[in-house]
DNA sequence: ACCTGAACACCGTTCAAGT
DNA sequence: ACCTGAACACCGTTCAAGT
């Protein structure tokens, strides 16, 4: 049986898992398929092409169900979670999805989504775009940080390294915390703003 | 004359701005020092403590001169320009920034300043903590695609190729956008939100 | 103490040639 | 069309040995 993309992206999301993103090599991607490493140069430009299609399955989690009539805030709240989730359900999943700028179908889907939600909810278009991609930066770097604290379990030995007082009880107090709570919290501190901007627009 | 450790994190930035961080290679550094690559390992145990030590460089621009005194949420909107523009002062300056888990001088001193701005308005300790990371990954986003869209000029071509219409005009309302200005926007928008909490907090 | 020289064990990518 | 084999031009890191 012949190798289709589609396999490829599979197999690269089950090294991942196994191997992290650094870990994630053409040759041992190639080993796992039965393939030169070479030979995935045919189905992917390179490496890099690779990944953006990585990160495009990974956030096609966020469109597969259709969502349920909300509010808008309700709504773009639960496209957050839906990202988080996707991205927390492979290893180094929101690494990948932050190195690409994807142009690909379910990035496409997502963004077009969230971008008619605010839209609709009054928002005008640039003021919209500037939200989503805050919102974005959020969900992004909130992800990629609950992964490495997982993942490297040094976290807990540097906070207790460091040598501020407020700091270091403050990395402790993010630690001993639920992540899903704080994402929440920083998620509803940043849709706060988002409704009090909306209201101003609309009086 | 011989290298000091401070020098060769003089040399590895200068290095970082001609080059990028891609570029950034123990043998290109060598060469610029003067030394062989391997050299450097007497300095620095790995590749990884020369970027920490890069970032707490950059980051100590935050804490250079003191804050004036003012409102509690205008020093922390000052604080996070303050970041902005130090990262900026360097290719690719977030993405050394966002690599790294520095439990170095500059970065804790900056950590502790903010906590303590935080707790001082009278934040619970847990509380400031989130606050902090939450916007922390906010700054460090918006700067990292900032540099991207600046070095990588083909953000303009992606934006053209999006077949989604909505997200289409979104990037284009991104890519014209006055940076600085957008900047100010998403900050304002979560300042919003810990205003408000703080509010809540105190009736 | 500070660095050289040279090696080790890898990388991503290319490309003629095979089937 | 799909992949092999083998090479090219790199990496980060280690470590005996030099000064």
């Amino acid at each position: 049986m012949q190798l289709k993309r589609a396999d490829v992206v599979t197999g690269a999301l089950a090294l991942l898992d196994t191997d992290g993103l650094d870990g994630l090599t053409m040759r041992k991607l190639g080993a796992r398929l039965g393939v030169q490493a070479g030979g995935i140069y045919w189905h992917f430009t390179n490496k890099e092409a690779l990944l953006g299609a990585m990160a495009d399955r990974i956030v096609g989690q966020v469109t597969e169900t259709p969502l349920t009539p909300a509010p808008w805030d309700a709504q773009l709240a639960e496209i957050a979670h839906r990202l988080r989730r996707a991205m927390l359900a492979h290893r180094d999943g929101a690494r990948v999805v932050a190195g690409t700028y994807v142009t690909e179908p379910n990035t496409v889907r997502g963004g077009d989504q969230a971008m008619r939600i605010l839209t609709d909810a009054g928002f005008p278009l640039d003021r919209a775009a500037w939200v989503i991609f805050t919102a974005m930066y959020y969900v992004l770097g909130h992800t990629i940080e609950e992964q490495a604290q997982r993942e490297a379990g040094d976290w807990e030995r540097r906070g207790s390294e460091l040598a501020g007082p407020e700091l270091r009880r403050a990395v402790e107090a993010l630690i001993t915390a639920d992540p899903e709570e704080r994402f929440a919290y920083g998620l509803e501190l940043f849709l706060d703003g988002v409704r009090l901007r909306l209201a101003e627009a609309q009086e």
